[in-house]
DNA sequence: GTCTATAAATGGATAGAC
DNA sequence: GTCTATCCATTTATAGAC
């Protein structure tokens, strides 16, 4: 059910997971943001849903399989934005999209977001994952314009990477989600009044 | 000797590290960077010096020694830029000089930096380490200049989070590292031009 | 300073009962 | 879908010889 689905949060999980794999995907990036993919164990991921190891390998067939689960659940919310920015009339107001939904991503997901770009385990795994691969392509080419210059694209890849980690940072967890997303927004905005 | 130090670019380990516990630093930190902190073992820093793990236990009591003498040799860089900004005669050229400090240490570091800003393993051990604490309290406050504004700590924050997130991304590995440079500068130019 | 050997715990993963 | 029980590899860490 879609109400269940709001209220529990993970909207974005794709639909061909059951419950069961829901709530393993769910905990298991819960964990993965605390103590990073690499530090957490399918014991630990199956602790916090309340049930054993065996339980959550009859879901998942390994621990990459829940890896990439975690990833396909965050890229969806990723997907969404591009594909938005896309349907706009021009390259300037596709930008302007995309960087405002990118940015309510990073600010709705925060800590949990920190895990898809800073995790060693997982950018890993998401460098050799075609997919992903593709998504960054589409995004960096939303950010930089028509501009096919590298150094666009250069400028691109830092901004939105400068995004991710100003959000998960320490010294930003005190503020709500509306301040941090007007400091963001004003990050990005500065940005890319680039004098090029 | 000095001339060794130079040519193994182990500069900035503190002094009160001996030769053999200076190999296994650079060793660890090697591995960090490449498998995270939690996904590289005793083993793997022993096999890459050619010893076993009983000889690195007899160098470092545990696994958070290491992960300690790899921080405050990286720390040791930081501090140095802070202390010759702090020299500095007024606040500005102490910005100044700081930035341009903090961008040739991301740059020259790069993927190694990532390791202090975002494996989530060291992310929590300097979190609870009273010294980076403060390192981090006086880097701050010269990038946000005398002013007390809390806004301006948060904008100092990103900014600092933003220069190595953006020097250790994928697609910036194929710059040299006066391209980098270049851009990290401009990026930071530009952000400290803030319509506040 | 380095080695072999080993302990004790935990990791990922599977078999088979309910 | 979940459980108990188990396998095997690897982990951190130590003891003691050279």
């Amino acid at each position: 059910m879609s109400s269940d689905d709001a209220a529990t949060g993970d909207v974005a999980v794709p639909d061909h997971y059951s419950r069961a794999q829901r709530r393993i995907i769910l905990a298991a990036f819960e964990q993965f943001a605390q103590h990073g993919v690499s530090a957490t164990s399918l014991q630990m991921i199956a602790d916090v849903i309340g049930v054993t190891k065996a339980a959550v390998y009859h879901q998942f067939k390994s621990k990459d399989d829940i890896v990439l689960a975690v990833a396909e659940t965050e890229m969806a919310r990723l997907e969404a934005a591009i594909t938005l920015a896309d349907a706009q009339r021009d390259s300037v107001r596709a930008r302007e999209v995309l960087l405002t939904r990118v940015i309510d991503v990073a600010v709705q997901r925060r800590r949990l977001y920190s895990v898809m770009q800073s995790d060693p385990y997982m950018a890993r795994f998401l460098a050799e994952h075609e997919p992903f691969r593709r998504l960054m392509e589409r995004l960096f080419a939303i950010l930089a314009g028509e501009d096919l210059d590298s150094d666009m694209r250069v400028q691109a890849a830092m901004l939105y990477s400068a995004i991710g980690s100003a959000a998960s940072h320490p010294l930003v967890v005190d503020l709500d989600d509306e301040a941090l997303r007007i400091h963001l927004t004003q990050f990005a905005r500065t940005l890319f009044q680039l004098p090029h």
